[in-house]
DNA sequence: TCTGGGGTCCTAGGACCC
DNA sequence: TCTGGGGTCCTAGGACCC
């Protein structure tokens, strides 16, 4: 058996921990450059509010309504994410971190699981204070599902075990909600499903398979066999190695030249490199891309992408930056409005992997460097050095963020003074 | 005026090879 | 007039996730 356990609103709750007094208040969190809304609270939902609206296409509803309204903090959702993960790893034999607020929980061995769900929930809200709900089933996809129903029905109190239904309950349960809710389908595959009669859950539960094997990705067949309660989908204690590491932003206005483009490439490769190294990886190929606002159709439009061999797997700074830079000079092309930018690293190995002796002088140096940059940064805090080809005096591009949170729970600094 | 970022997997089609 | 078959690898694009 399986849990899913998650974070209602995440981020959103995330900043009513540490402002209570926003606790029934509509709250809303939006995404890099305050662009899109990305996290609401069931309130700002009840308003009319979506996941995805640009701002400022609602900003009348934000007003008239006083919905607080936060810039993306991740510093302060990462850390709360790592609490509220160690919280329930302490319940479970194993559990596997499928994004920052959510994670599926082995339950083989434990017994009462219902009444553990509730322990969970309940020791997520008094250890973290975030409002999390649970769903446990035989399968990872059932699991989602009775999450999500969780969620949604009031009477459960945030907890569901498929184990706890009848087969007529199942069946009910299945039929109460549209197909697009199932993990693994989405609004493209729904409206094709719903052309063959697949409306609900359950309909794709008992759809035939050769059908399904006609006409959709393979996939579909496991979700559909996972809502039948047969294993399709592994659990997976252990991530495996990622396969490409990306660091890009959209700029806050238009951005014309190159040194600016420079600029936030050399900052993106640099960060890139930092968690490459972070991570304990090395990658063989770096890539740049850049485009210009897509949303603007009276500019001509361009959007460009290429990538290099190293010829051999590295993590320092000095090589991916120098690749970086390279490639930006090949892609620029004058006289485009450009929006983004970014750094693509792939080839992805772990460290113990690569063959020590191809390890010149020169990259061990290299290395050394970037291991006393790592070092200095962790202890004296982010950007207290930096390599000088990443050119940090040009803020034409810098992200938006307006309305950012003090980084409670990672910074000094900014830890909140309790006054009796 | 203002429209996110970071991932994964699958599939179709082109290039290339024998 | 007639123009193979089968395999691999790579890439771009589409679909999904949060």
């Amino acid at each position: 058996m399986y849990a899913l356990i998650d974070g209602n609103s995440f981020y959103a709750s995330c900043e009513r921990v540490f402002r209570p007094d926003l606790q029934h208040h509509p709250v809303v969190v939006l995404s890099n450059n305050d662009g899109c809304i990305v996290t609401l609270t069931r309130e700002a939902k009840a308003l009319g509010l979506k996941r995805g609206t640009p701002l400022f296409q609602v900003q009348d509803i934000v007003r008239r309504h006083k919905v607080a309204v936060f810039s993306s903090n991740y510093e302060l959702y990462g850390d709360m994410s790592a609490r509220m993960m160690k919280t329930i790893a302490s319940f479970a034999p194993a559990i596997e971190v499928y994004s920052i607020d959510e994670c599926f929980a082995d339950l083989s061995g434990l017994s009462d699981l219902t009444a553990l769900g509730f322990k969970i929930r309940e020791r997520i809200w008094r250890w973290i204070g975030i409002p999390a709900c649970v769903g446990i089933a035989p399968t990872k996809t059932l699991a989602k599902y009775c999450n999500h129903l969780a969620k949604k029905i009031p009477a459960l109190n945030g907890v569901l075990n498929w184990n706890d239904l009848t087969p007529e309950r199942r069946r009910k349960a299945l039929a109460c909600q549209n197909v697009d809710e199932v993990w693994g389908v989405g609004g493209r595959l729904s409206s094709r499903m719903l052309r063959l009669g697949i409306r609900t859950p359950l309909d794709l539960s008992e759809a035939s398979e050769a059908l399904l094997k006609q006409c959709f990705p393979s996939n579909v067949i496991d979700t559909a066999r996972e809502l039948r309660g047969i294993k399709a989908i592994e659990f997976e204690p252990t991530a495996p190695i990622r396969q490409r590491l990306v660091r890009s932003r959209s700029f806050a206005g238009d951005v014309y030249d190159k040194n600016d483009l420079l600029s936030a490439i050399t900052m993106h490769a640099q960060e890139a490199a930092r968690v490459l190294r972070e991570e304990r990886l090395v990658a063989a190929k770096v890539g740049v891309f850049i485009s210009s606002n897509r949303f603007k159709s009276d500019v001509p439009a361009y959007a460009a992408m290429d990538v290099i061999e190293l010829g051999r797997y590295v993590n320092d700074t000095p090589t991916i930056l120098a690749g970086a830079e390279k490639l930006l000079h090949r892609l620029f092309r004058k006289g485009v409005a450009y929006k983004k930018a970014g750094v693509v690293l792939s080839g992805i190995q772990s460290v113990n992997e690569t063959n020590g002796d191809l390890l010149g002088f020169e990259t061990e140096r290299a290395d050394k460097l970037s291991e006393v940059v790592d070092l200095i940064n962790n202890k004296f805090g982010k950007d207290t050095i930096s390599f000088s080809a990443v050119k940090r005096n040009s803020d034409h591009w810098k992200m938006r963020r307006d309305m950012k949170s003090p980084s409670y729970t990672t910074r000094f600094s900014d830890v909140l003074a309790v006054k009796a």
